[in-house]
DNA sequence: CTGTTAGCGCCTTCAC
DNA sequence: GTGAAGGCGCTAACAG
């Protein structure tokens, strides 16, 4: 079982290989002669190799988006949205998982890069990584970060986590909570440095001091979020509220509630980051922080092509802060009650 | 920014361009040779162009992962096993997305065949689709189906949903229930039919009719979960048991029994098919009909890598059939209680 | 073990 | 508007 080439269809069509190329291309041919030849491409059954075109166009009309976690429903709601804007310009989505492994995600990076890809939109493991930001240094595409910060200075699209948990934070505070627990995700990120910040600015803005036990920085999966909430719920000064930083984390916090046979909001408030299936579907449903991950995936694989169009590499780099909104259901009272 | 090619890398050695492709290839080289040639690899920060490597040898090295819903965390945990496996044979797994739209789909494979990868697994959207089963026909690489039947033979790897369905049904009717619901998705695709099937075998082994209000039949999301087990659970004749024959089935299921102000399991047994993180997370914790999702992508995976090794297209077909599984949990009990 | 060379399928310049 | 020919980067066959 061979291919048809653009040969067999210029002899089988009369034509010379450059006329039929013209018409694959859309370039000026008679209108009769483009006829013909579209009609024994049909017959023919033929599609042009995107593989030759690649070699001789020096582009794929391929870009990638790499993530550190691919089961991650946010990841594949923004890998949507990505894809719908790249697809209408003719571009196709590749999705590479990292598993949060750094040295997957260089292998991965240099893997797109040997194929040529044409951009990439990358949420990288750990920013501090410094094999992942020399490999990135030598990519010969333009690269959009995605909810990340790196010493070198690349296009972003991220998100306003501070601003989220902060007003997170102050309406705890405003129902009266002061014994508020932050189980996050690492610092290395930024999505956990942002809540961090924004955690501690809240309480500096009451002039209420943090201590040591309220924040926990670790890593975005369920079984971290279980073992600190169970800590701190055990503890003899438990919280009165915890925010989830992540929605991993939340359901390990969930779990580690059901434990302790505490009751949301009766004995504990809770909020999560990023909503999901889950958040609304508990009886409470869940206060949460949340982000509108269609415009996000949309304004990121803008972005990409903007910079893939242009190709003079040289501008100044563009970066992109996306809203996040607290959304109040009923997972949070007052701590007295 | 211009790429190095393989003439500078021999040029900058001393050596042909032959004798840099054999050390690229691990082909016979003598050890000072391939250091030298190595060192100015480095040094130039060569990697080799994939696409002229694939012009040339034409094999991509790259497969596809086909799928109705990339959101949908089954797959993403399928697809993660599958490109373990497959990475390791030097294989890229592309993840491409249908929206459960058919014409997608058919333009997503057309696009694959144009991009010459060298196998695919796909989990077709409707297998009674002639235009897919058409295009299908047409492409030059090995196809692996996943839990799904085309009337073309092609291999496949499916799941045993009629068993764990029949399994759940006499788990039900064992504790009492005859009144049973199954809200499943189209029958267009494998698992509903098996479903289907699986439910009026387990009552014909009883001896019981199926009346025809048991059994709906329509489409894979919350949406129709929540219409369907509304309607039911409202109706003059409520039902004392319902089976959600998919995860996004089930959500709706949730909302539904929510609406009604009823409790699991006192007021409404209920069973989903397949285990999500909503499903431990409830309380109490839900039955399911359970699968192996590793395991599942990992024999696809191999399958797949199998009959891309052997190249002679001509064998029979391989069906692999992987086992399903009740888990129960503590949302069923005796509807009488 | 190593160098030389043809050609993979296509696009693009250069003639006509 | 159309044909002829070169070459993208690489591999593989053939010589040496």
């Amino acid at each position: 079982m061979k291919y048809i080439t653009i040969k067999d269809v210029a002899k089988q069509a009369g034509y010379s290989v450059g006329t039929v190329s013209r018409v694959i291309n859309n370039k000026s041919v008679s209108k009769k002669t483009r006829d013909a030849v579209l009609k024994t491409m049909a017959e023919l059954g033929y599609t042009p190799n995107a593989i030759a075109q690649s070699m001789r166009t020096n582009t794929t009309k391929a870009v990638a988006l790499v993530v550190n976690d691919i089961s991650n429903p946010l990841f594949s709601k923004i890998a949507k949205a990505a894809e719908d804007v790249l697809r209408l310009q003719g571009y196709f989505l590749l999705i590479s998982n990292t598993n949060n492994n750094p040295d997957a995600e260089c292998e991965i990076v240099e893997t797109l890069r040997q194929r040529r890809i044409d951009g990439m939109i990358i949420a990288v493991t750990d920013e501090s990584n410094e094999r992942t930001q020399e490999i990135l240094k030598n990519v010969n595409f333009p690269v959009v970060l995605l909810d990340r910060e790196l010493p070198q200075e690349y296009d972003s699209v991220c998100d306003d986590h501070f601003q989220g948990m902060e007003q997170a934070v102050k309406y705890l505070m405003d129902l009266g909570h002061t014994n508020i627990m932050l189980i996050s995700g690492s610092e290395k990120i930024r999505p956990g440095r942002q809540r961090i910040e924004g955690f501690r600015s809240a309480f500096k803005k009451k002039d209420i001091p943090v201590r040591e036990e309220q924040i926990s920085e670790g890593r975005y999966d369920s079984v971290y979020g279980y073992e600190q909430a169970y800590k701190a719920l055990t503890s003899h000064n438990p919280p009165t509220a915890i925010i989830a930083g992540g929605n991993q984390i939340f359901t390990g916090v969930l779990r580690a509630i059901r434990s302790c046979k505490l009751a949301i909001p009766q004995n504990i408030s809770v909020i999560a980051c990023d909503d999901i299936d889950l958040t609304t579907l508990m009886s409470p449903p869940i206060t949460v922080i949340t982000r509108n991950l269609r415009d996000i995936g949309r304004v990121t694989g803008e972005l990409l092509l903007r910079r893939i169009f242009e190709k003079s590499m040289d501008q100044t780099r563009k970066h992109i802060l996306m809203p996040t909104e607290l959304l109040v259901r009923e997972s949070c009272q007052n701590p007295g009650s």
